[in-house]
DNA sequence: TATAAAATTTTACACGCGTAAATTAAATAT
DNA sequence: ATATTTAATTTACGCGTGTAAAATTTTATA
């Protein structure tokens, strides 16, 4: 009675039912007449049959799998868009492969390679950006569709959404030079995550445009650990007394946590209060930022949008089975988070 | 001259090589003799040719994936616990595929479902725990080799590894008693995380042990957001004035930094110097432990032995193919990490 | 009820590789 | 130089599906 299903005819004889027609409902539940649709359901409930991917895969013109990569998965902040991301792709009836670099270029490739061997409908990635190899990234999105997001490379991919950091930065500038003295801008001198060198432009931009002097804090540091960066140098600062405001923006969140922690230890009362001596402010609304000591004035990135508008997109290339002629770019608006420390 | 290679027949043409031999190649490039494979390895620079992967694991006996699941990425402590297993397998020479189950065992079953469709060569899982549809995660170990680590699950899986749970909160309650006022335990009322149960046994047994009276304090609270938890329950246990003790060990680190939080507000002074008005500890040593004001006291897990030896078994159960005849289980030590909190 | 349209079946081929057995060629040992 | 081992080739089949074209059946429309 219950012989072995092994294959879509075995399946097909116990359904009553000729190979092609359940082929062509696996692929398409609703393109095969309701009374056959019931006898294929009927019989998946009896017997647990399921189609082998890499036969499907194999013969397919296109696979159902669409590539996510971020630039740093231990990153919460990335983790959270990966997530949302991942759902709207489920949404649309394709299978998320996501992957991380690690913070690495060569990462980065290794997983552009590995993509490609899966031949991926569709890509959604956001680069490194400056440390990413353009060439090779470049040479991968000529021959798969590919979405950016979060961070732009010249001419690459078919279309970048992104936040707007002239905004954002504008946004926050705006608001500590109204509630207090005029920002200086703390960064990594040789950032490596995407968008650092658009803040840093922003804020100069901004500080000009409210006819303030711009004042840069480039401090020493490699890699991802933001915080201990943040934590470390800026201890290094208080220590120096070459402050010559009260007030930092800092590139990211992650650099403003430790940052945070060092004045902690310095016995500096950060916040916007009366008798406070450091205000802080970062970028991107990470997750923690609301538990930091104080909480973390900063500005949330539009993430639900850019992901939505990323997926619609790749999804529109896919279905159209085209590159479309012009690249699309498109900003999003940041929106200003006030807590405690600013 | 450079003609479209589209398939192994035709690299093997353009190689003056048999296909077998290719394939062969291909699956252990040191099995074949040096000279042909100088031959291949010099086509390969010529031309761009590589295997279909769908084709390959379609007529495979196995496919070189391994399935990597964990409860929820957005956490950085499993996201840095995944990165390293990542790493592991990849040194084996398979293939990861990162799964999170987001929290939640609907999501964690259909993980693990579509693990199933890509037919891997075995699974490491780091179940949901209490939360996890117990049933079905066994049905699923029964069909693919799996190694659980991090929670265990009764009776699933070939084995399991992960803390010690009754060392790691024994060196904590002991040190804590040893340095102040015995600690009462701050945990949900209503844990979905794995391990939290099993540490509440283990700080009542460490504290009896010690001859201490032992406090639980178990909060309200649904879902993942510890932080938000531990900052919003603190706040009413402050204010509640309902602590017998100065001393607060937290289930794991994610609420002891929404506790912290709700502490710097509270304006309560935490750490172990004197004058201060609140010890915390935490547990598991999350990467932004470091930077808590003050820095977070706290137990680090063995995540790289944990690691290691869950990549080492599902390898000897690979390669052995067969399932072993008793389930291993091993716990590794935790150790103190002691900062400023406590 | 006759006709047109849509869905299904039949038949047949293709996809790109793994793998096994028998044969032949090359490398190594005697 | 011969015998032996090892590697490569040839031949042939199988894997489980997609897909196309033509023939047939079912459903919808008039």
């Amino acid at each position: 009675m219950h012989d072995k299903i092994k294959n879509m005819e075995d399946f097909a004889s116990v359904c009553g039912i000729s190979r092609p027609t359940l082929s062509k409902y696996f692929n398409a539940p609703d393109s095969v007449r309701k009374s056959t649709r019931f006898k294929i359901e009927a019989a998946l409930e009896k017997f647990d049959y399921r189609p082998n991917i890499y036969a499907i895969n194999q013969n397919r013109r296109q696979t159902k799998n669409i590539g996510l990569v971020v630039p740093n998965l231990t990153d919460p902040f990335f983790a959270g868009i990966a997530r949302t991301i991942e759902g709207l792709i489920i949404d649309a009836g394709y299978n998320p492969l996501l992957l991380s670099s690690h913070g690495g270029p060569q990462q980065e490739i290794t997983n552009l390679e590995s993509l490609r061997s899966i031949k991926p409908a569709g890509v959604l990635l956001a680069p490194l950006g400056r440390a990413s190899d353009q060439r090779r990234v470049n040479e991968f999105t000529r021959e798969v569709p590919t979405v950016l997001f979060d961070a732009n490379l010249d001419e690459a991919g078919e279309a970048f959404f992104g936040s707007d950091n002239n905004q954002s930065i504008g946004l926050i500038v705006e608001y500590l030079c109204r509630t207090g003295e005029a920002p200086a801008f703390f960064e990594m001198k040789n950032p490596i995550n995407p968008n650092a060198f658009k803040r840093r432009t922003a804020y100069l931009a901004a500080m000009e445009k409210l006819g303030r002097e711009p004042e840069l804090i480039q401090v020493d540091g490699e890699g991802w650990n933001f915080e201990e960066v943040g934590f470390l140098e800026e201890g290094k600062v208080i220590s120096d007394g070459r402050l010559r405001t009260n007030t930092l923006l800092c590139s990211n969140d992650r650099l403003a946590i430790g940052l945070l922690s060092a004045a902690f230890e310095a016995g500096l009362r950060v916040g916007h209060a009366d008798g406070c001596d450091l205000r802080v402010a970062g970028h991107d609304d990470h997750p923690f930022s609301r538990y930091t000591c104080p909480s973390l004035t900063t500005v949330s990135q539009d993430y639900a949008a850019i992901g939505q508008c990323s997926v619609d997109t790749i999804m529109k290339i896919i279905d159209s089975n085209e590159k479309s002629p012009e690249r699309e770019v498109k900003l999003f608006e940041g929106r200003l988070i006030m807590r405690g420390s600013a």
